[in-house]
DNA sequence: GTGAAAGCGCTAACAC
DNA sequence: GTGTTAGCGCTTTCAC
């Protein structure tokens, strides 16, 4: 296949696009050869000084730009990890991702963002995606990534899930929220005001809400209170709402930011004082607790620690670790004026 | 250089990884040629269905993938294009994105999301590495990338800008949400609502702001109305805020939802009724509009049109076009009981 | 200092 | 049907 002839033409502001050019191309251009490109551009010394500022002034002079993929291919590494997420949309996990870029960035390595949009069957084709790229190494801001693929990623690379799977994988680490001990911290809270009719309230099943509600129930079994659950279903929401402010409870804990802030919206149209007739708290420290009116009080699970933490993981198996290892970070209470007045 | 000997292992759940198979892995334990893996796994008929089948389980017994990078260079397409945003914990952000990815994904091409983090060097570094790493398109949700970066990048690939640039980019698609529309509407809204008094507050002067400012001043001025413009800097917005509820105003347009929440608390702390005191309203329609008490009338841009329209830009540069374009997609007013009790 | 040559994993043209 | 070969753009010995 003879060789496109090259035109000499390389506009800037032109429609006209011209082939990229190659090393081949500014060592042409340049009077050298590629070799000599190749070591010129990174910086080897071993290339003169009036040879190196030729060629890189021709590079410039034709927009030569690295090819990242033939490079990797050559050198068997990309210096990239990839991030495979649930739901961009959900800040939570926008921002654990933050974390794991910003550590990322400064290991000197590069991050492959991937969005599932809550399909597990596009998540699994992410991740299966990330490793065709010979991405180093893998974070699943995901709970919902089938097992199978996670170990069978696993065994290519190395693979972190930041969340709490139904199962574990064996040969994939993993890094965690304590939710037990969040929802302590906020029952401890309530408690601490004083108050003596707490109640639960969640509309998930899953491993991180059976772990807060149990941190929840033990802290209720620790004052001698009797713990109360209410299921708050995406379908009913606004009845199984009404029954909880009905219920007498003085306080409310929602699994999450999402149902307090329902909750508190309800009690407004009832005229229900918040905090005053009704204590309220959420777990995540969203936006929209900081925003909420009453501002919300809130468990801070520390996003951007957990998706740093995610990358030391991934790091320190590239550094050799064989055995695994699960991160359980601590949260923080966030007290605002739906609990204090 | 020796090539490593390959060892018989490959476990599954092992931390002993083994080098990357190959297709001449593959080869070799199927007893074929290399060439003909290829074929048999595209699936190109010319390879007997008992080859083929033999080929296959080989490389799912080797665990077998393809190298998308090796793939992409001898092909010399990718099949990837790149997003690049400005901020991803900023769910307008992250919806663009995610209407690109769907209609990209629609089209049989992936997608790259890079995250700035809202400076302006990274996001440059990211336009870059995007180019470095061949996608055939990018798609750029943000305002802040200097043009002669867009303009570098756009004489390599096509490149369309979701937002307001401060100016366009000869070569650069563009495509924004018309703004001052979308503040006539919510100006219209208020006026047809009765309100003689309305007053406009926005923290930013950038490109978008200032288009909204001028429907909003449009839309009064046909009513025969007096505009009034607060800014809310971010230092002393309290004071500012405070400012705006004292000026007598009976509605309030915020530049978006973030500004109109912070009106309505403390709206409410000052015990101000809203909507019968105040009305207000925002811009975006996020979820903080939807969740707000009572919840705030917005403008919906239409986030994930924005984010498809953008790639059909892209598609039909792809397809040849060569003159520039500028999509304004119409947004739509969501009235809700921050404005209409 | 500089250049020639081999090879990364894959595809595609062409022979057998 | 199947195998051979050249080559994508780059890095990296190894000679000169």
């Amino acid at each position: 296949m003879p060789r496109p002839t090259a035109s000499g033409h390389h506009g800037r502001v032109t429609a006209n696009r011209t082939r990229r050019p190659t090393i081949v191309d500014v060592a042409a251009h340049a009077g050298v050869s590629k070799s000599l490109v190749s070591l010129a551009l990174r910086g080897d010394d071993g290339v003169g000084a009036a040879t190196r500022d030729r060629i890189l002034r021709s590079a410039a002079e034709l927009g030569y730009r690295l090819n990242a993929q033939a490079r990797a291919l050559v050198q068997g590494r990309t210096g990239q990890i990839g991030v495979v997420v649930t739901d961009l949309r959900n800040p939570y996990h926008a921002e654990v991702a933050l974390g794991v870029e910003e550590a990322a960035e400064s290991e000197g390595l590069g991050t492959f963002l991937a969005n599932g949009r809550r399909d597990p069957a596009r998540l699994a084709a992410h991740v299966e995606a990330m490793i065709g790229h010979n991405v180093e190494g893998l974070v699943v801001v995901s709970s919902r990534v089938d097992p199978d693929i996670l170990a069978a990623a696993a065994d290519r690379l190395p693979v972190v899930v930041v969340g709490r799977p139904e199962t574990r994988t064996p040969g994939v680490d993993s890094v965690a929220n304590d939710d037990a001990a969040g929802a302590g911290l906020a029952a401890e809270h309530l408690i601490a005001l004083g108050h003596k009719d707490i109640a639960y309230a969640t509309a998930s099943n899953r491993p991180a809400a059976r772990s807060r509600l149990l941190g929840y129930e033990t802290a209720l079994a620790a004052a001698g209170l009797r713990p109360r659950v209410h299921r708050l279903p995406d379908a009913h929401r606004r009845d199984a709402v009404d029954a909880l402010l009905d219920s007498g409870a003085t306080a409310v804990m929602a699994n999450n930011d999402v149902l307090a802030v329902e909750c508190l919206g309800r009690a407004h149209e009832r005229g229900l004082a918040v905090p005053e007739r009704l204590a309220l708290t959420g777990y995540d420290d969203t936006e929209l607790a900081a925003r909420a009116w009453p501002r919300l009080t809130s468990v801070d699970q520390h996003r951007p620690l957990l998706g740093a933490t995610a990358l030391a993981l991934l790091a320190s198996r590239l550094g050799g670790r064989t055995e695994d290892r699960h991160e359980i970070i601590p949260p923080t209470l966030v007290p605002r004026a739906s609990t204090v007045p």
